[in-house]
DNA sequence: CGTTTAATTGAGGAAAGTCAAGTGAAGTGG
DNA sequence: CCACTTCACTTGACTTTCCTCAATTAAACG
């Protein structure tokens, strides 16, 4: 009732196939989001709020409008797993056999179309060029799952934290967002269960990066890279040259 | 020319939102394997080949008949990153701005559909139903990936070695391939670079597992779960009990 | 302005990585 | 068919890294 912007839902991803030079752009037009937004319904939550619980029945999927969302599980041992964070046009939601494979809570005051699935699915039978759109997001979340197990797999911290807030300048510089300064807007905490490392192997590895000169932080969400070299080089998981091999 | 149970490109997967009571089966009809049979075309790898590269143009797609293949990525530091195994029914070509993402090699010999990406493409647009059932495939997939960021998140071997096995298991017997031994494919140090970690200290995890009475293995390629409990204990990584909190 | 939550920092110990040597199996060629 | 070469795996000793636990400080919120 506010809001003039919310055209309805939309989808930010490269298309897999097509070699775009810089990547991410909005697949669906301004007649596929309207179309969609028919079937759609806004719904906002305070920062913090858990928006649905792992085994909750998936009756619906999500779209952000703005706003930042964690994707956790909760290992037996009460660990948290942070399997992803998801920003405005991304799409969360993911079932297995009808119920949702993770909790998604609000990391910031979330507004969020959200899209029943039975209403999804005769759509989406009915627009085969949607369906492509969302297989190509797909393709694009699929891709961030392997980057994500890839910078799991390094031990070290460094790496790791240098690894994760190149993914985040990546982001925001391909939403045009491009202050030369990264916003992180979760906690140490989530930035530790999504690294999969500790509280305090995080915060040691930040202040690792001031120290030398590497990473300059203004206040906790916002941190500047100041020496680009070091900083690729140390997201390049530690080694040798890069030589003929492989 | 030989085979007569050739009768297409097959998919395997669960539907998300269809709470199926076992999980997997195959997505496709008779019907749709065959029509996508006229675009495809067979393709055989010795054990040990290369299919693609990790950066090579991507025109085509290939979905697995026989056999096992990994798709990984090497580190700057020559370490290699294993993203995924890939088995029978499997579909592998995962692209980023029109080249791979992965390279990807056979494990085993392979017998694989190639489907150009062009004709693929065309195709899909004219069948909403095919288009669907990759919607579910990529779900699945994506599943898997965010599985293996969990497994990975753990710090400790035994416990990644055994979420493994249990992967390799499940997906065994959601083929009805039930002996109670689970077939190991891929060598230690695939694995190692599956479970991010070392050659040594999977041999070490291997025989932890032996020692203690849990596993029990006839060669290197065969391991048999002797006691349940306990393996199905470590899976679970690490701590104190399921409580209420989480 | 006090209370709660988030983050920093220190000391000690455990797990796994590295390097390197040794064993076993598998495949090759005579 | 057997000896030999090769490759995959095992195993040991030493070192590194990060986790654990806990105390302290800083920031956020009412």
């Amino acid at each position: 009732m506010t809001q003039i912007c919310l055209k309805g839902p939309a989808i930010r991803a490269a298309d897999p196939w097509v070699p775009s030079r810089d990547g991410m752009h909005q697949l669906l037009s301004e007649e596929d989001r309207s179309r969609l937004a028919v079937i759609a319904s806004i719904v906002r939550f305070k920062k913090g709020a858990e928006i649905y619980h792992e085994s909750d029945r998936a009756d619906a999927v999500f779209n952000i409008v703005s706003g930042v969302v964690k994707a956790y599980r909760c290992g037996l041992d009460g660990k948290e797993h942070v399997a992803a964070f998801l920003f405005p046009e991304d799409v969360f939601g993911l079932a297995r056999e009808g119920r949702y494979a993770n909790s998604v809570a609000a990391l910031t005051p979330v507004t969020a179309y959200r899209i029943p699935v039975v209403a999804l699915r005769s759509h989406l039978a009915a627009d085969a060029k949607v369906e492509f759109h969302i297989i190509a997001k797909l393709c694009h979340e699929l891709r961030q799952a392997q980057h994500h197990a890839f910078l799991l797999a390094s031990r070290r911290t460094l790496p790791k934290l240098t690894m994760f807030l190149q993914m985040l300048e990546q982001l925001q510089s391909a939403n045009g967002d491009a202050a030369n300064e990264i916003y992180v807007p979760m906690d140490r905490s989530d930035i530790a269960d999504y690294i999969g490392t500790t509280l305090a192997a995080v915060s040691r590895a930040f202040r690792a990066l001031t120290t030398r000169g590497i990473l300059q932080s203004r206040d906790r969400r916002h941190v500047k890279v100041i020496d680009r070299g070091a900083f690729e080089k140390l997201a390049a998981p530690r080694g040798a040259m890069p030589s003929v091999r492989c």
